[in-house]
DNA sequence: ATCGGCTCAGCAATCGATTGCAAGTGGTTT
DNA sequence: AAACCACTTGCAATCGATTGCTGAGCCGAT
């Protein structure tokens, strides 16, 4: 091995003097393209392989503008407990990486408290991404908004819906809320508790879901709305607070995601009130924890890994300068043991 | 608002140029320490707010030689299937972006099939991140050896050993596998599958200390090694073959990981095999799924959140120049349903 | 032998922010 | 009033790669 004494090369210059040629040359003969003669370009590529030089990107990307790197974005507007950890965002994460790594692009990933209105000012112009995904909207949707009319490369996990002036991806969470409750409500419940924090966008659409369907079925009275937070360990003794303080128990539950249904689940069974006989409970999301959940938990399915995907395609087509609109998926239920 | 007619500030000369000063103060300015009057600095902190404009990031790390960015990759050796959805990886990936965003940094992730031997290179060359993490070290050890050689903020996840050079964090994968093989050994299992390939450096040290409590049980002759995938999808037929082609049907299996003794206890229910009456399992990791299993699984428990905090907490000392060393966490048997 | 045409390499400006050094300001001291 | 000091600000080089333009060199054609 000759590779031994190569000195380390530090930059683009350093290599061309080694090469004997300028740096502009050397520039392109490792980006690939350019007029440039196959001998030099072989001869540098090689020179460059023998001592491992790779460009700055740093560089690169301050001169050519783009860094080939997408944000994804949490925020944690109302729910400030919250940690990346949580089931939900590591599915959609795992999908949204695979998505982005088979384009080529890497994921830059920050959880933010929004403190302030300009918080995702910062990280679209921060210039260190060429686009960005926020997975669910928070309490944010006017930030939101605000950043789509001058930002374009812009896609959100979420809610959807006319006043919305962002791009989106999401479940009809609307009709997710109707088909839930009218499940429960063909089970014989006819006192309804919801589970969940309306001031999230796609939470508030669920809940609106629900009041349709118990409206419809002349059971709005029974309705009870508890804002039970998302987090699991927060979320418990709400729960079991609210368990402990109603007078006339609710024949079933309805919650506004799985990790909440999953708490509610075991709250439930802590107190020794069996699922679904005494108590029906349907959740949201249909993560893979609903399967292994006792009993195995009916939920509304999101499909994750076709929204991940949708949700890279919209972006790259918007970075590519199109336009496309917002996608809502159907919901659909996954009838299983809980109720 | 008078805030409507600003028009967008694209950089800190633009900025400097409406407030009447130079580029350079207009930097000192936002960048909060450095010589420069309170007035002045409050005039130019004001201004930039009124406008949206944050400095760039790329030209801002080009100059200062750091990104605070830290790379996380995940190498896929030796299995290539393999997704980032992976519960191993998103567990540990959640901890790790909560402890890396409260210190600071953002988190560039990646995930790598190691086509050549300097896939690591370009990660640790490319001037993106002052730091990189690599979960599981697959069959990659050489290469990372090669890489801590010459570049210092390097710290792996996985197993440890005199002969490896990187540093690293993880549980004593040797003294797991003897725990948990000598749990199944006392539950009188004589005749031990191992389910996991071995190309992997941890699962190959997780197999020597079960080789090791079978020998010391005089049992070797009882073990029977089964190189199962890690991921559940191609892992599932893989033990639906091997059940079926065994003639002598083990009384316990040792799966490498927990998504691989969920598959198996999935493949035994599937063949009406009773867990833990005619087949005992045990897991290793711990994973939050294993709590969910039916039967609840028995694991060796490695403490992802310490382990994330200890790796972000030697990383950060290597940046800062200190020189810590590796940390091996104990392993500890978690006895549920399933043995 | 001269010229047109073509390929390939070099020069130098550029991306945007940071920072050492020099210069300027105002105020205080002798 | 001169000298000195502290404090701010401006100037210009710098980080490393890219790229439009210029021109050198070489080929074949006339």
């Amino acid at each position: 091995m000759a590779e031994l004494p190569a000195k380390r090369i530090r930059n683009i210059s350093e290599l061309a003097e080694l090469a004997g040629v300028s740096p502009g040359t050397v520039s392109r003969a490792l980006s690939g393209a350019g007029l440039i003669s196959a001998k030099t370009r072989l001869r540098i590529q090689e020179l460059a392989h023998a001592h491992g030089f790779t460009p700055n990107a740093m560089a690169r990307n301050l001169r050519i503008q783009r860094t080939g790197a997408i944000g994804v974005v949490i925020p944690l507007g109302h729910e400030t407990g919250q940690h990346i950890s949580d089931p939900f965002f590591m599915t959609m994460l795992g999908f949204l990486a695979d998505g982005l790594t088979e384009r080529g692009y890497d994921l830059l990933l920050s959880r933010v408290i929004p403190s302030d209105a300009n918080w995702l000012d910062r990280i679209v112009d921060s210039g260190r991404v060429d686009g960005v995904m926020v997975i669910g909207q928070s309490d944010q949707s006017p930030v939101l908004d605000r950043i789509a009319a001058r930002y374009r490369p812009l896609v959100v996990w979420g809610g959807d819906g006319p006043e919305l002036a962002h791009c989106s991806v999401g479940s009809d969470n609307r009709l997710g809320g109707r088909i839930a409750t009218e499940h429960l409500i063909a089970q014989g419940c006819k006192r309804i508790a919801f589970f969940g924090d309306s001031r999230a966008l796609e939470i508030a659409q669920r809940l609106e879901g629900c009041r349709a369907a118990m409206a419809d079925a002349g059971l709005s009275h029974g309705l009870t709305v508890f804002p039970a937070h998302l987090v699991a360990e927060t979320a418990h003794p709400d729960i079991v607070g609210f368990l402990g303080s109603t007078i006339e128990r609710p024949q079933g539950i309805f919650a506004a995601s799985d990790v909440i249904a999953m708490t509610a689940i075991r709250a439930l069974s802590e107190r020794n009130i069996s699922v679904p006989d005494e108590v029906r409970v349907v959740g949201y999301d249909d993560l893979p924890i609903a399967q292994q959940t006792v009993p195995r938990l009916t939920t509304i399915r999101q499909d994750f890994a076709s929204g991940a995907a949708h949700m890279v395609d919209l972006l790259l087509r918007r970075i590519a300068g199109e336009d496309p609109v917002s996608i809502v998926m159907p919901p659909e239920l996954v009838v299983r043991l809980s109720s």
